[in-house]
DNA sequence: TTGTACGCGTTATCAC
DNA sequence: GTGATAACGCGTACAA
């Protein structure tokens, strides 16, 4: 690895006059600074990025944390993200919830967008502080170096099961994901605020737990077929479990949406060709702006009030939608 | 941010002594041990990895790098990638070809895993070295310090379209992507090897071109549907394309397979729901590979010879397939 | 215009 | 058993 101390012994300075040179500095002899310049290309020297932060104590690079490798819209996220960084000069760097702390907690990153589930509260409160502010998403916390992005979940999902409603629909079945996560609480209760307003009753029985994933939403709907009656629509808290009980309910011959009907929630890159309707986030937008916000936190501004993202309903086949739209 | 100094400074020792402790030397007495430890967990002490790096000039960490973020299967590569560097106690980081370079020309990750095609060959051969070990993927170069990890593209395109002709298909498209790459040249050489040994004649009319994105594919259906008459069969160079084929063939009432026939490459997540007859890559596996000789070389073994992987036709409805399989 | 000295956080060597 | 010191690559204040 050629070094700063290379350069300047090829060319019989000294390391700051080099350093100098590198850094735009004026105080340099012209004819030195292009020789220096011409070695530089020459011996093909690259700065050490360690050695600068050090030395400086900051870096323009932000770091971004997930780990669910499953859902594949976490690309547009991450899109969104690494456009804005790239549009202001800074780096991004992605790892995992195993080693983030390790770049966190050094100046080798500046700040961080957290997504990952598994990373602990109690880890991103020791850290974020006010020359490393953090930006969660899907995550609230009242850190006052910490912003949230969150999805508002509930009033599209309110809109979606209310023009349900005002379609007809009665007999509502609802597929919930991990009942601890703050996403499928807002879901679900936005989903039984609809049916108490409009007076319908929902039994318990036509609760189905699943865990996001698609395997789960497919088993959920064995467990549905097996019952005396199928509910006349589905609500799945997300689309992969929706994906997987429409999977399960197309093997057994059952017509969708005329047999049962269903909806998802997170309009992955499946839903549109299963004509699935469900609720759009916008994951380049929320990336972006995750990116954004700590980027202006970075820079010493400061702000950390939550911010609500909205999301928007696709109606497709997979429902009757005769009044609909 | 807390320091070995600032510990060494409150348990009134020296910083050599504080570093003995941390790196588990036995040279120190069992109550200044205790003693120090105690005030690491008092002060939240965590260890700088800048630092440790620049000493040591090491560090147990890869670097993987892409940038399309619109090709959902490569989280699949992470994901291969990801679980081999846990299950060796290496630590990952991910980053664009804007900042790749930065993180290889320093000791900050001890090798790297290319898949962007946007990264320069003349840059990986400038760092690729001994100690600095590279693995690229879908890409081969004859650098004795790069590892290629690629995809056998031609005998299963040999075989899928083999398949075809034997099934009595005849009057075959092509839709190609970017004409540069060696994936789209050997996706296509094993196409018309297989029309030419079968003295089926291709018309070079018959040949369009795209740029492997979803769009591209329907913009080239739209220009098919314009001929005279539609090929029997599509053979697209990869899914996306094939996908946006579909939609515009459907939008215009034509139909999959009785009209036209169509195939794909990469078995993408839409590629099952959409029944696409497609060649499924083992991305997970080649993560998996990759993170694997990557370690294995970062750890002195010296294995570059290139990689061929193998990928599997998947038959589906999107082709009359009455003999096949 | 150029060079010297120092420090960033850590580890290794060697003296005490 | 403990501490002083040099070194990693770089930037910067200050001296020459």
């Amino acid at each position: 690895m050629v070094g700063i101390k290379d350069i300047a012994k090829a060319a019989g300075v000294s390391i700051s006059t080099v350093s100098n040179v590198l850094n735009g500095k004026k105080n340099v002899g012209e004819d030195t600074k292009e020789r220096i310049l011409q070695l530089c290309k020459e011996m093909s020297y690259y700065p050490n990025t360690i050695g600068k932060t050090l030395k400086s104590g900051t870096s323009d690079t932000i770091l971004f944390n997930f780990s669910d490798f499953d859902r594949s819209f976490y690309l547009r996220i991450i899109k969104g993200i690494s456009d804005y960084v790239n549009d202001n000069d800074f780096d991004l760097i992605i790892c995992t919830e195993k080693s983030c702390e390790k770049y966190m907690r050094s100046n080798l990153t500046s700040g961080a967008i957290i997504l990952d589930a598994k990373m602990k509260d109690n880890v991103l409160n020791g850290i974020a502080s006010e020359r490393y502010p953090i930006v969660t998403l899907d995550r609230i916390t009242d850190n006052p170096y910490i912003k949230s992005i969150v999805v508002n979940n509930y009033d599209p999902m309110y809109e979606m099961v209310q023009q349900l409603v005002d379609n007809g629909y009665r007999r509502f079945g609802f597929l919930g994901g991990p009942e601890h996560t703050a996403d499928n609480q807002e879901r679900y209760k936005a989903f039984s605020d609809v049916l108490e307003n409009n007076n319908i009753v929902f039994q318990r029985k036509n609760y189905f737990s699943g865990d996001y994933r698609e395997k789960s939403g497919y088993s959920a709907a064995k467990i549905i077929m097996l019952g005396e009656e199928l509910p006349e629509i589905l609500v799945c808290a997300n689309d992969n479990m929706a994906i997987g009980a429409m999977k399960a309910f197309r093997e057994n011959g059952i017509k969708i949406p005329e047999d049962i009907a269903i909806t998802g929630f997170d309009n992955c890159d499946l839903a549109e060709a299963m004509e699935l309707t469900t609720v759009a986030i916008p994951n380049y937008e929320r990336g972006f702006l995750a990116a954004r916000y700590l980027i202006e936190n970075v820079k010493g501004r400061r702000n950390v009030e939550p911010f609500r993202i909205s999301a928007k309903v696709k109606w497709r086949n997979s429902v009757l939608v005769s009044k609909i739209k």
